[in-house]
RNA sequence: GGUGAAGUGGCCGAGAGGCUGAAGGCGCUCCCCUGCUAAGGGAGUAUAGGGUUUGUAGCUCUAUCGAGGGUUCGAAUCCCUCCUUCACCGCCA
């Protein structure tokens, strides 16, 4: 969320931020709004004080024994005239809150302005691309040749876009999970977490997924009809959400940062609208593995926070021996709650091209407002946190990434030095 | 899942419709006294929002005693719903 004393103070400034991701908003709207709201605001703070003022004479009078009847006749009507106040300033607040959810973060001045991913800016790329002296097989035709893999499997048991491996694809799986964890643990110097898979609305919205983006998540059955809270769940489509939530309402004290969590954790995503694209395969599926980075940084370092854990990401490429290049994603091309992201993307022979492998991202404040996830140095006040978070990495597509690139001319796969301690030894599969 | 108890400020803990934004204690900050591994005295010590303002100063108003509703001129106090915690029972990995 972003800070509405900006919105007060720099509108114009935030409407050109947000249109340059292609997001157009009323300005003019707003501030309507924000004059209502302070005329409401006004007025029905002026008719609580009153309120409280007569109360308190008439306790005052009540208990000297004096007659209260004329104190009460005088406030008779104040009460229906509150509450009309009250609602109307409730209806205009809601209004505001609402605008202001909906808002995207403010890109930062180092994003790359543009209109389609075509626009995301190369930084970097590591590694060769891999000749081959045979025909290349994408990880598809690898698998399935070697029944690691059963689409019709998991068509069965569940519907299209869910996978059932089996044998050393599997145990490649965990193997690249264990390593990656393993890896941020160790040498990263990340605490590993483990979290609920299920998190309830308040979570979503402090991370950004909700109000906006409901169409992308599992929601779960309420378990009994009579049940008439709030409290809707939601199978979590990045360890993002419970993570970050973890730091939601708290004040922690300055000398504990930064503070480095990492997780392995499924990952399920409806993505209604991504049917069409990448039908086949492990690329997009609404269940899949992540190892997830997550930071809580002072504000003051919270960019060079993204390079290191960008770079922490991208050491899993390496070691791996994957190609990959770097990019900064354009202003359009950014999620909802970022202020700058990095994608990886790896390099994959089956494909001929470069594939999103994980994004990372700084979300400066915006997260943190939304969850008042603060910090406090000594005995100053409590100051918002800036949160990032980063893949590291998406584990099916790493998965992909190693089976095309290490692919033999007889179908078998060579394992990279890395993973062979977590995979018994075996030099290939 | 069942039964019972409870949720108050950084912590402990009073409070039972009106002068309570909340006694008392602990902790913390500042000052005074004291020349010593101690004690005493004084002051201060929640958060968010609005208005005023060049101002994160001051003044002022509002809200907050688990959350949300309700009753009332007035609610931490009464009523309803929910959430959470604890205890015992049941069930289970």
């Amino acid at each position: 969320m972003l800070d509405v004393k900006l919105l007060r103070t720099d509108l114009d400034r935030v409407v050109a931020k947000l249109a340059t991701r292609g997001f157009s908003f009323d300005g003019t709207k707003f501030e309507q709004l924000e004059q209502q709201r302070k005329d409401l605001q006004m007025q029905t703070e002026q008719l609580q004080a009153q309120r409280n003022q007569s109360a308190k004479a008439i306790g005052k009078a009540k208990a000297q024994g004096e007659d209260v009847q004329p104190l009460l006749d005088a406030v008779a009507d104040l009460g229906e005239q509150l509450e009309k106040a009250k609602s109307a300033f409730d209806q205009v607040q809601q209004e505001l809150d609402s605008m202001l959810a909906s808002l995207p973060n403010l890109p930062d001045d180092s994003t790359p302005v543009g209109q389609s991913e075509d626009d995301n800016v190369e930084i970097k790329r590591w590694g060769k691309p891999r000749e081959f002296d045979f025909e290349v097989k994408d990880h598809v035709e690898l698998s399935e040749q070697r029944g690691w893999y059963d689409n019709e499997a998991a068509t069965k048991l569940t519907s299209a876009r869910f996978s059932v491996l089996k044998g050393s694809m599997a145990r490649l799986q965990r193997a690249l999970t264990q390593f990656m964890l393993d890896t941020h643990i160790n040498e990263h110097h990340y605490e590993e977490v483990y979290v609920p898979y299920i998190v309830n609305q308040d979570s979503l919205y402090g991370t950004g997924q909700l109000p906006k983006f409901a169409a992308d998540l599992y929601k779960l059955e309420k378990h009994d009809e009579h049940d008439t809270s709030d409290r809707d769940l939601y199978l979590i489509p990045t360890a993002e959400v419970p993570i970050t939530n973890l730091m939601r309402a708290e004040i922690v004290d300055a000398t504990q940062l930064p503070i480095r969590y990492v997780a392995h954790t499924p990952c399920f995503r409806s993505e209604a609208g991504s049917y069409g694209r990448d039908v086949k395969g492990l690329i997009r599926q609404h269940q899949f593995e992540k190892v997830e980075m997550v930071q809580f940084v002072h504000p003051d370092e919270s960019y060079d926070a993204l390079d290191a854990l960008t770079q922490h990401a991208a050491s899993i490429l390496e070691k791996l021996g994957l190609p990959y290049r770097m990019m900064s994603l354009c202003t359009k091309d950014m999620g909802f709650s970022a202020a700058k992201t990095y994608d990886l993307e790896v390099w994959l022979p089956g494909q001929q091209a470069y594939r999103e492998i994980s994004s990372c991202s700084n979300f400066e404040d915006f997260q943190a407002r939304r969850m008042m996830a603060r910090f406090r140095t000594g005995q100053d006040k409590p100051q918002l946190l800036h949160t990032l978070n980063g893949s590291g990495l998406a584990v099916g597509r790493t998965l992909v990434a190693v089976l095309e690139n290490y692919q033999n001319a007889d179908g078998s796969i060579t394992v990279p030095d890395v993973l062979k301690p977590y995979m018994g030894g075996a030099d290939q599969i």
